[in-house]
DNA sequence: GACTGTCTTCAAAACGTTTTGAGCACGTTG
DNA sequence: CAACGTGCTCAAAACGTTTTGAAGACAGTC
């Protein structure tokens, strides 16, 4: 491993002129840098991260903390959420280290990585309403960076898909073609942006002047056989009239649906029209052959760059208010929805 | 955050002495290190682990690689691993550093996140037979340690369990019922211990004079329903004779095999003794209501202590061969095995 | 030739720790 | 009293980087 001092004894030049030619100062002649670009090619140098940050004060290390579930597996999601966290992170130059926790305190792990004093950041995912991990870091003045929201002032980084748009958008889509009896399968009720999924999805049946034929809040059970037991529940009538269409937060749950509506002998879109929110995650299309659901996508791989960016970009002092960002998911129709059938 | 040279000055001392004093060494008074601690503990001091580091040339950090299977899922005991080894670590001091593949060449993540010079070391997990990463590693002279073991001889530190042995005793414990016609639904081949397994299944069955009805290898296919695809072939004959016993690499896979003999009317252990390896993942078992598997049993949990000591003690130059444990997995007999069924 | 300014480079300090080599105070031994 | 250990402490160096403050070289202006 050569340092700086190899480089600078190589080319008779001081310590301070080689690291300011490396790390592009102005005031460094184009011959020097040219120079010393080459010598550290040819040592191989490589920057000691170590002494680097002992002398910028950053660790160049964020953390994530994932939480297992009571069944021992984590959010499916997850994997999807770590390749590109780290890729994109990595890109800034920075580590990504992963505690995993099943603690009943949200907050302890976090206080636990902070106390060693290696990281500069974290990235929270998974947020639930009110979410008290975002109160302990504030106060302690760490930077942090959301995948989602919370519910109040969102003082903080985030980078969210618009839930709520997500079921007004659903909505729209069925009602015009004519559907007045609509019921979501939803995500965890633990989970925010389950919360912000029903509160769009009441408006948006509210301004047509309807009322929802039942908000269904997810389970711990396997999201496909979830769908499967609420949709024969809902389809046999057993919460007042039979819905004409059914909302899922995922396409596993709509794997679900359209399992149940097979086994009820109901065709789809001619008797019942299914719905999805997609997040673009290959192992859950593909279930139900020959049927392409028609869903709101937001693919989960897109959120990485931007949480890294916002977080990198935080801890380096970049104001919260730049580094929110909310999308709206676009909505593919596929042949899972048609117009409402005739009562 | 308080330093050493804060605790020397509170207390007209060096920092050496202060340094001295928390770090244990015997040449400091009793009085001067109760003072030093009171002290530290006062302050609240913690020590800067970069600028530990830089002194002492080591990172503290270890790395693991997780590969992205095809389907985007991983391994189903990665994050029992993963939970246990940040702990085990944790006691040592050492942060665990999380990395996500998909790369098609093996070794090539552990090349990147080398060259950064972040890492003391390395664990590997899910070992093929001649994985090329040991050859890398040990070319580089960096520590690592295996969970299982690769082929050739074993000149780096592991935790296994005997795997050849696993599938003795569950030969062993049948024969012993009078099974012989056994068959064995194994994992994925491209794995080490897989084929330790087949070996093993292998060699008991010849000391015994017998010959497999077959040795399945496992899929990617999801394990339950590798396991009832291939019990329904055996058991219906597509192998030759029908097998008497059916020994299953995972519990999951049991669970598939189990399901194939309800459908097929056949009565377990009656018709059929059905025998897996248990890792003691809570998800594997409990599928099979009123029925506990006999098992061998081996909690993947239980290795992850063991890892973390040796990768450590690895780093600090502990020699290879004190770091090398092969564990027995114990016999744990339930009711699906019994007499083998007259003929 | 002195003054000013610009461009480029350098020596040194700083980050917080561990470790080396030396030194002081004290008592013991010859 | 000299010599010698022993027990404790300290100043300083070292790790490799970034950054500060100063200064050398050179040209242009008066």
């Amino acid at each position: 491993m050569s340092t700086l001092k190899d480089i600078g004894a190589e080319l008779g030049l001081s310590v301070a002129t080689v690291s300011r030619a490396l790390n592009g100062f102005p005031e460094v002649s184009a011959k020097t840098r040219a120079r010393v670009r080459d010598a550290a090619l040819r040592l191989g140098y490589q920057p000691n991260r170590i002494a680097q940050r002992l002398v910028t004060g950053r660790s160049g290390m964020v953390g994530m903390i994932v939480r297992i579930q009571p069944d021992m597996s984590a959010d499916p999601s997850f994997f999807e959420t770590l390749t590109g966290l780290t890729a994109a992170l990595a890109a800034r130059d920075v580590d990504l280290v992963l505690a995993v926790d099943r603690d009943d305190d949200p907050v302890a792990p976090y206080a636990r990585m902070l106390e060693k004093g290696m990281l500069d950041g974290f990235v929270l995912n998974a947020p639930v309403p009110d979410d008290p991990r975002v109160a302990f870091l504030r106060t302690r003045g760490i930077p942090f960076v959301l995948h989602g929201q919370t519910t109040g002032p969102a003082d903080y980084p985030f980078y969210d898909i618009d839930n709520a748009t997500v079921s007004g958008d659903q909505v729209s889509l069925l009602t015009a073609l004519g559907h007045r009896r609509l019921a979501l399968l939803n995500g965890e009720a633990r989970l925010a942006y389950a919360a912000e999924r029903a509160r769009g999805f009441r408006a948006a049946l509210a301004s047509e002047g309807l009322a929802p034929v039942a908000v269904i809040d997810g389970t711990e059970a396997p999201p496909e056989s979830f769908g499967y037991t609420e949709a024969l529940a809902l389809l046999t009538g057993r919460h007042g009239p039979r819905p004409t269409a059914i909302l899922c937060a995922t396409t596993l749950i709509a794997a679900g649906v359209l399992r149940a509506a097979r086994d009820l002998r109901l065709a789809v879109p001619a008797d019942l029209s299914v719905m999805a929110h997609d997040d673009g995650l290959p192992r859950n299309a593909g279930s139900t052959p020959g049927q392409t659901l028609s869903v709101t996508r937001a693919p989960l791989r897109e959120a990485c760059v931007p949480l890294a960016n916002a977080l990198v970009d935080r801890v380096g002092g970049v104001p919260v208010e730049k580094l929110q960002t909310l999308v709206r998911a676009s909505v593919v129709v596929g042949d899972s929805t048609g117009p409402a059938p005739l009562l």
